[in-house]
RNA sequence: GCAGGGGUGGCAGAGCCUGGUCAAAUGCGCUGGCUUCAGGGGUCAGUCUCUUAGCGAGUCCGAGGGUUCAAAUCCCUCCCCCUGCACCA
């Protein structure tokens, strides 16, 4: 079977040949055929800005992979591609070559459409789409309105976070480590009129939607904790020689009783007038200015800093008199920014109290022991008895918790609160390369929205691009326009809107990508969404992820969706590593996926990256694995080679061992892949491929004038290893279906099933009896001391076992085969039989 | 610090949820045989240790304990690595 080797160049020519087929027959175009379910598969959509990488890859593999294999076990598969063309690195680009962003990203555009052809994507291309179009981001415009009318978007100003090299500001989950998430630079802080997305009042509902989610665990705990909800009492100190209170938040009410001073944030807005007039007002307002400098140059101080500001506040519980601190570590803008401070059993109080001498008041006991607040030498944080707690003391602090909150609100002197750390997110940049925000500023009548009939606001095309400034401001044709309600002048907002939400309702829009009239038809959305299964890097876990389930739920509310989650089905595919890091320019290690193509063609690398690792895991690029993954390929055409060409020319019927050995080894590997797409294991189908491929190849060999019956089967199985192997190699398995003789186009074909040859049980008494039988015979040993046994037999006595859940496998050379079988259902030695399952193979004795 | 995920044979990477077909898939690498094979192809075998012609025995899945007739798989403790959030009261 050496005769027709498979070439790259064949490989090359066959993977043209087939993408050209599907594109002039329309195979990828989405048939909504009645009575088949509906499948929605996405990938997220590319940022086409420079070369496609071999994360992108993997990216598109994966997902290509699974929605051919969905189509081809009998859905309806909606599976499209667009491109979020809106951002920053298009203007930058501008800047340094004096093209439009809209050239640059036009160009990168339809070099990523050649690679996804390249590639042998299944995409149906009638519903791109693409965000900087004005046909689209009109809608961006439009939500926008909706959303300044449900005052779900608001203006305000407050200190924003200020990214000093792209010129813009940031949404806090775009800070990373105090710097900006693309860039790195460092991020200050500046105060700025701004444009916010109230996704605070959605922090509830984000929270319990994730509950539903099949996603990864690191993904729903990371946006868990980004929301960060906790539960506490807000309790308000009064300030001795004032009629004002100071209001804190905590939760920990159970150490209400050991407070020995309180903080407040160096911008909090009591914390001027406390001062005023007081000998310390010098001391504190220095402390403020270096606190907020140190916090706007972004220095991360570890070490806790603070200031007595002499004031008194009055616990209210005991009545006990409590200094006032101002502290750095203490925000203003979580909980009421200011804090209770309980050195006991708070580490972060406890050394701000060591560091300031103020004392320590114990009102938790660890059971069975004493603390003493002298000797303390660090605060005890965990679960105990309460003390000096009056009526309280002798309960269990987590129980009292409850009880002691339950009590100030009877007294009116506390209230249970939620408190969250999402904040809302700011979507004004000032850029040039995104959505204009549709609002004019009128000196008279204030802040108007466009009206809808003159949407969409489109990006003025009069601007100087110099690398200072928002380049829309340079546009006086935009910038100058008459007040929409009373048509004075105005002036038009020149802030664009953050292009995470271009992409936060991409995917809605595929479902209805050339509606002229609505963002997407209500109807449409109901058929497609959620989102089946989508795929994607981890590294939008929040970013991404988040800002379409707020605008999911937002759309929900103004009563444009019917489903409030986007996306039921998450794959956090991992990256791709080379040398044990991510490929980039700067180390020089990467791996064009486009080199790969020309030297292998597609389906080499798409059946490499599926292979070598898990989807979910990173993948350890190695330049030996693509050869491997060839020869995989190449081993499998030449098999399919040998048998299209095999003509049956012997008479004997019925099947023997090597034909039922075959077919079960089949009719497994069907079980074996299917299972694996199901649970996304993709690498996991290789193995038995490649047995069957091996199996075939032998039989092949083997079977000397094969009969007709025999024929038949070396074609059944080699259909079925094609279809099989389609999802991971789609143009080498369309040519060997081709060859085959299959029908029309293997990727429209259907799905082999598992079980399509017979399997004749036999009673697992009697194949016990018979294993124990011939243990005896061929070993000579009593069974009584087996205790796990292989038994070699030879094939002619095989057939006894054929069609059992047995294991079955090749052992040295052609004579004898091994195979374990058990009956543990009936091992129960101490009659506890939970361990013993019946159908685990073995054979377990004393 | 808090939270999440991991540590498997020379390497990569399954298996762990649901304990027994596990000396542990598959691929790479390595060794040897075969193939009219001129070094990159195909193919077969071997690749923890001892040993056999073949059977076999021992040890083994980060370390140490435990549960069990039985543990890479379950439980506890410890060590190490990665990722995310970072003063959220």
């Amino acid at each position: 079977m050496d005769s027709e080797v498979l070439t790259v160049e064949e490989l090359r020519r066959i993977a043209v040949k087939w993408q050209d087929l599907w594109e002039r027959q329309k195979v990828f175009e989405v048939s909504e055929v009645e009575g088949r379910p509906n499948f929605y598969v996405l990938e997220m959509f590319p940022y086409p800005s420079g070369n496609m990488h071999m994360g992108h890859a993997r990216n598109y593999s994966i997902g290509d992979a699974f929605a051919r294999f969905k189509r081809m076990n009998g859905f309806n598969v909606l599976y499209p591609m667009g491109f979020d063309s809106f951002g920053l690195p298009a203007e930058n680009a501008a800047i340094l070559n004096n093209v439009h962003p809209r050239v640059w990203t036009e160009k990168n555009i339809s070099m990523f459409k050649s690679i996804f052809k390249r590639i042998g994507s299944s995409y149906d291309w009638r519903r791109e789409v693409v965000t900087y179009k004005p046909e689209y981001y009109r809608w961006n415009q439009w939500f926008f309105l909706k959303f300044l009318e449900k005052g779900i978007a608001y203006r305000r100003k407050s200190p924003v976070n200020w990214c000093p090299s792209c010129k813009t500001v940031l949404a806090n989950e775009q800070v990373e480590q105090g710097k900006c998430w693309r860039c790195k630079s460092k991020v200050v802080l500046k105060d700025l009129e701004q444009w916010f997305f109230k996704i605070t009042d959605y922090a509830e509902a984000l929270l319990e939607g994730l509950n539903g989610l099949e996603w990864p665990k690191e993904v729903k705990v990371m946006q868990e904790n980004w929301i960060g909800k906790s539960s506490g009492v807000l309790v308000d100190f009064k300030i001795k020689n004032s009629d004002d209170d100071l209001r804190i938040f905590t939760t920990r009410p159970d150490t209400l009783f050991g407070v020995t001073f309180v903080v407040i944030a160096p911008d909090h807005p009591k914390l001027l007038s406390l001062v005023k007039g007081t000998k310390q007002e010098k001391e504190v307002k220095e402390f403020i200015e270096k606190a907020m400098h140190d916090r706007v140059s972004g220095v991360l101080d570890q070490e806790k800093h603070g200031v007595n500001t002499g004031r008194i506040c009055v616990n209210p519980v005991n009545k006990d008199e409590i200094p006032v601190y101002v502290g750095n570590f203490v925000l203003a803008d979580y909980g009421t920014g200011a804090i209770m401070s309980v050195p006991a059993h708070d580490q972060r109080d406890f050394e701000f109290a060591k560091k300031y001498g103020i004392p320590v008041k114990i009102v938790i006991n660890p059971v069975g022991k004493e603390l003493d607040a002298e000797t303390l030498e660090k605060a005890f944080v965990d679960e105990g008895i309460m003390v000096n707690s009056q009526q309280f003391n002798g309960l269990k602090s987590r129980e009292a918790i409850n009880k002691v909150s339950d009590w100030l609100e009877g007294l009116k002197i506390g209230r249970k609160t939620i408190e969250y750390k999402l904040r809302d997110w700011l979507i004004s940049r000032q850029r040039y390369w995104g959505t204009p925000i549709p609002v004019i500023y009128c000196e008279k009548c204030g802040v108007v929205p466009v009206p809808e009939k003159d949407l969409p606001v489109l990006l003025p095309e009069d601007v100087k691009f110099t690398g200072s400034g928002n380049p829309i401001e340079t546009s006086e044709s935009f910038v100058h326009v008459k007040c929409p309600q009373c048509g004075a002048p105005a002036r038009r907002e020149t802030d664009t809107m953050d292009t995470f939400v271009d992409s936060s309702w991409y995917f809605l829009r595929y479902t209805d990508a050339r509606n002229q009239t609505a963002p997407f038809s209500k109807s449409e959305v109901e058929k497609w969404l959620p989102v089946d299964q989508y795929i994607g890097g981890v590294e939008h876990a929040i970013l991404h992820l988040l800002y379409s389930r707020f605008f999911t739920k937002a759309l929900k509310d103004l009563g444009l969706v019917g489903v409030g989650e986007p996306f039921s089905n998450l794959l956090a595919q991992g990256m791709v590593l080379k040398e044990g890091s991510k490929m980039s320019k700067s180390v020089g290690n990467i791996v064009d996926p486009t080199e790969i193509m020309d030297k292998y063609g597609p389906d080499v690398m798409r059946f490499y990256l599926l292979s070598v690792a898990l989807p979910e895991t990173e993948l350890e690029w190695s330049d030996s694995g693509i050869p491997a993954s060839f020869r995989f390929i190449s081993r499998f055409w030449s098999v399919i080679e040998a048998v299209s060409v095999v003509k049956p020319s012997g008479s004997v019927s019925g099947r023997g061992f090597y034909d039922e050995y075959l077919a079960s080894l089949s009719a497994s590997a069907v079980e074996e892949v299917t299972r694996s797409f199901n649970d996304k294991k993709f690498n996991l189908a290789v193995p038995s491929l490649s047995v069957l491929i091996d199996a075939l190849n032998e039989y092949v060999d083997v079977t000397e004038n094969p009969s007709e019956e025999q024929v038949a089967l070396m074609k059944s199985v080699a259909r079925n290893l094609t279809l099989l192997l389609s999802p991971f190699a789609p143009h080498v398995c369309e040519e060997c279906w081709s060859k085959l003789g299959g029908k029309g186009f293997v990727s429209s074909a259907a799905w082999p099933v598992a079980g399509v040859f017979d399997k004749k049980p036999i009673e697992t008494v009697e194949l016990y009896k018979k294993v124990c039988a011939d243990v005896e015979k061929i070993k000579g040993i009593s069974k009584a001391k087996i205790s796990k046994a292989y038994v070699y037999v030879i094939p002619g006595e095989v057939e006894l076992l054929k069609g059992l859940p047995v294991y079955l496998k090749r052992h040295s050379g052609v004579e004898s085969f091994v195979f374990a079988v058990n009956d543990s259902a009936k091992y129960d030695p101490k009659g506890k039989s939970k361990s013993a399952k019946p159908g685990r193979p073995g054979l377990y004795l004393e």
